[in-house]
DNA sequence: AAATATTTTTAGGCAAGTCTAAAATATTTT
DNA sequence: AAAATATTTTAGACTTGCCTAAAAATATTT
């Protein structure tokens, strides 16, 4: 039972109330989708009614609403333009990351299968954006690897900067100096013998070096 | 003075008044509109009062609408993103002609200059879309040649083609058998001394041969 | 030039999505 | 557990874009 086709506003509802609920797993209130939105509770309130209508979502008067299924999977086709779309322009259109958002937003609401299909194909089926986030597949699956510490990553192996560990801000303006982000990609070409620590060879093909400290507190994934 | 920003609906009015109207040469009936965008007389009687206030159009009651300097240079760009996106679906995604003009349609609404002269330079700055339509530039100018007879084309000079300026049914069935429809870039690589037949180098790397009576009646335009 | 036909505009209404203000329900405080 | 506070829903209204039906203006026919 595929989903009924959504309205841009309805399409964005859904994915917010998405991610809100951390894929699903923790009931989300009104309120909060309300501030997400930038829009009232009034409003979303007329939305949720609607959208539970229509079998995306499970809605208790005054106790917010849980995603379904259907929801779900509405929600990650939506991600997965979003994401494709990010990536195209990054990869294709020299975008950097802060100018794609708006865009992406836009073109996320396009209508063709074909399309998508296509352009995942021209872009090579990447498993991620630009940003280390997962792209669903078609069915809306995600085929992702799990998260690690850096410090266990093989060497010569293409990687992405997931998370961090260790939100000290002493730590976070060293990796800023760095030039490392969330969602930079690179590979570990060396480990020194010396003091254990990694040469990361970046995207844009500068070399750095980190301490295994740094290497500790930052979660990788392969791409 | 630029244009303010319009919805999807007043680009897609202001993209019709500009075709019906040859380029803003003639006067277009509200009935005449209505038929292009398969709505009623009411409603585009509503929307191209909204259009006059906005200074797009030049409004009488009951005599139709002309459009303006700046409804042609809106008509303009909304007509320079949907064919630079036919391009791209043409070009990089393999869409066949008559799948992109739905998409196009959907990619034509998207705002954001950056993306569009991205686009551009990403597809090389085209001059022409897969039909062999001119992309107007950012600043809404077409710059393109004229149409000519195909027998006045110079050798080894790339063209597309533009027209047909017979429509027996008999002379439509042999271009399709010849492989030749609008849009079809080529070039004339040998003028055969015998019967003055062209023989044209397509762009799918094969040749044929036409004779001068088919070859009179096609029009052309330098690439 | 009067009658008829056609085109265009106006009037009033509908749906989606938004808002504010007020009422209903939940939660927290005392 | 009652009062105070916070959250959520309802009610009513606004905008955009669409519609149908009827009125007004123009065009065509006779």
């Amino acid at each position: 039972m595929s989903v009924k086709l959504l309205s841009a506003t309805e399409e964005n509802y859904i994915k917010a109330i998405y991610h809100l609920s951390n894929g699903g797993q923790q009931a989300v209130s009104t309120n909060t989708i309300a501030e997400e939105l930038s829009t009232t509770a009034a409003s979303v309130s007329d939305m949720i009614k609607k959208l539970a209508n229509k079998g995306l979502l499970t809605y208790k008067k005054y106790h917010g609403v849980n995603i379904d299924e259907t929801g779900k999977s509405a929600a990650l086709h939506v991600i997965r333009k979003h994401r494709l779309w990010e990536v195209f322009l990054v990869d294709k259109l020299n975008f950097n990351w802060d100018e794609v958002h708006d865009v992406a937003e836009q073109l996320e609401h396009i209508v063709s299968p074909l399309l998508v299909s296509r352009l995942d194909e021209f872009l090579g089926h990447p498993k991620t954006d630009p940003h280390g986030d997962p792209i669903p597949d078609e069915n809306g699956e995600i085929n992702v690897g799990p998260q690690f510490p850096l410090i266990d990553l093989d060497l010569q192996t293409p990687a992405v900067i997931t998370a961090v560990e260790n939100s000290e801000s002493l730590f976070l303006q060293h990796l800023d100096n760095l030039g490392i982000r969330l969602g930079v990609r690179f590979m570990v070409t060396e480990r020194a013998a010396f003091d254990g620590s990694l040469k990361l060879e970046l995207e844009n093909k500068t070399s750095i070096f980190v301490s295994k400290e740094v290497a500790g507190n930052l979660l990788v994934r392969n791409l």
